[in-house]
DNA sequence: CGCGTTTGACCGGCGC
DNA sequence: GCGCCGGTCAAACGCG
């Protein structure tokens, strides 16, 4: 009963598949059996956006409803059941619509109470080293309610052709932009190892040659990757091999990790409280790789970001949870899983 | 043995 | 339709 995951994974994604209008890549829901434990019984639904979201929404389910009745009942309620699947698809398509337009309406509101926020108290205990204030001056007109935040146009990190390029591809669709921004940084352009220290754990996904920069592009993702989709991507300049220009996009919803890796353990932060000042102040311990400026023209975004509660995380969860608790979409499920995993068992023999 | 990286496959968009 | 190209996937690899 127990299969490897290729085996599972591709007929349960046939069928259970959602278009999440946000995102390019669908919304998969993997369901495999849990170890150790009778398949009948559990059941770990895993819906995840990439390959390392899967860790998303972690829900035991209890199966053990009807599964032999179900067996027998199987020819004559399948079409019923793939009625059934089709309208869980639906629920699920616009469950996600829903979530999704809530979740930027939540990220608009957010960035305008900390803009509220850091305008009144502007004690500025925050010193990134790079304290010019290059942090454009927010109008803080509270009637900013104005769609130009969904317009992308609200924090102009990044140059001026990267804004006309960004705004080029906008769709009606409620899709916050997410920001893109440039860092820069200086290394010996002996080293060919393409990262930089930059506060944050990330996970590699990919490394291509591009066109016109014989150094390859690295493809990073942050870590913690189901509730974080913060990317980038490290190349070296085309004019200085020995600038590496990383490319972030998105924002980081959570504190940087503990950075310190002398003091393992002991000191770790503990963050679901106030915010955290992540940057390091004092230049000389400071182990991360500063950014350079490198020209006038071009805007350097500090590298540090204040977290925010990982809110999106608990409604997927929420909408997870009321999805379980739904017999009819159990029922469903289970029915797939059992008329798939007989069908392979026919197959094989 | 587990997990992060590597690396070729794959995919969609775009220009012709 | 075809080929290019940037981006992503995922099986294999390899390191601790
Ligand atoms: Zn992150």
């Amino acid at each position: 009963f127990l299969l490897p995951p290729s085996q599972i994974k591709n007929p349960i994604r046939s069928t259970l598949t959602t278009n999440l209008p946000a995102y390019r890549t669908p919304t998969r829901i993997y369901v495999h059996t849990h170890k150790n434990q009778d398949p009948r019984r559990f059941l770990h639904i895993y819906t995840s956006m990439d390959q390392y979201s899967s860790s998303l929404v972690d829900t035991s389910l209890d199966l053990t409803i009807g599964i032999t009745r179900m067996r027998v009942e199987e020819d004559s309620t399948t079409s019923a059941l793939v009625d059934e699947l089709k309208r869980v698809n639906a629920e699920n398509k616009k469950l996600s619509e829903m979530l999704t337009l809530m979740c930027d309406n939540y990220n608009v509101l957010r960035k305008q109470l900390m803009e509220y926020v850091n305008k009144n108290n502007n004690t500025a205990e925050r010193d990134d080293q790079t304290s010019p204030p290059k942090k454009r001056k927010s109008p803080a007109r509270d009637e900013a309610i104005s769609s130009a935040v969904i317009g992308g146009v609200s924090e102009s990190s990044s140059t001026d052709q990267d804004d006309q390029y960004l705004c080029k591809k906008q769709r009606e669709e409620t899709v916050v932009k997410e920001k893109v921004s440039r860092v820069y940084y200086k290394t010996e352009a002996s080293d060919t190892t393409l990262v930089v220290k930059d506060g944050y754990q990330w996970r590699k996904y990919g490394q291509k040659v591009t066109r016109d920069n014989p150094s390859p592009r690295a493809y990073f993702k942050c870590a913690c990757a189901p509730s974080c989709s913060v990317k980038k991507k490290v190349q070296r300049s085309v004019e200085d091999q020995s600038v590496l220009v990383a490319t972030y996009e998105g924002e980081h919803n959570h504190p940087m990790p503990s950075q310190m890796d002398s003091n393992n353990g002991l000191n770790r932060y503990v963050s679901l409280g106030g915010p955290v000042a992540p940057a390091a102040a004092a230049n000389g311990s400071c182990s991360l790789a500063k950014p350079v400026d490198l020209t006038e023209s071009k805007k350097v975004r500090s590298p540090s970001r204040i977290e925010f509660p990982e809110v999106q995380k608990l409604l997927v969860e929420q909408m997870a949870s009321s999805l379980t608790k739904d017999p009819n979409f159990t029922a469903a499920l289970a029915a797939a899983v059992t008329g798939r995993l007989y069908q392979q068992n026919q197959t094989e023999k």
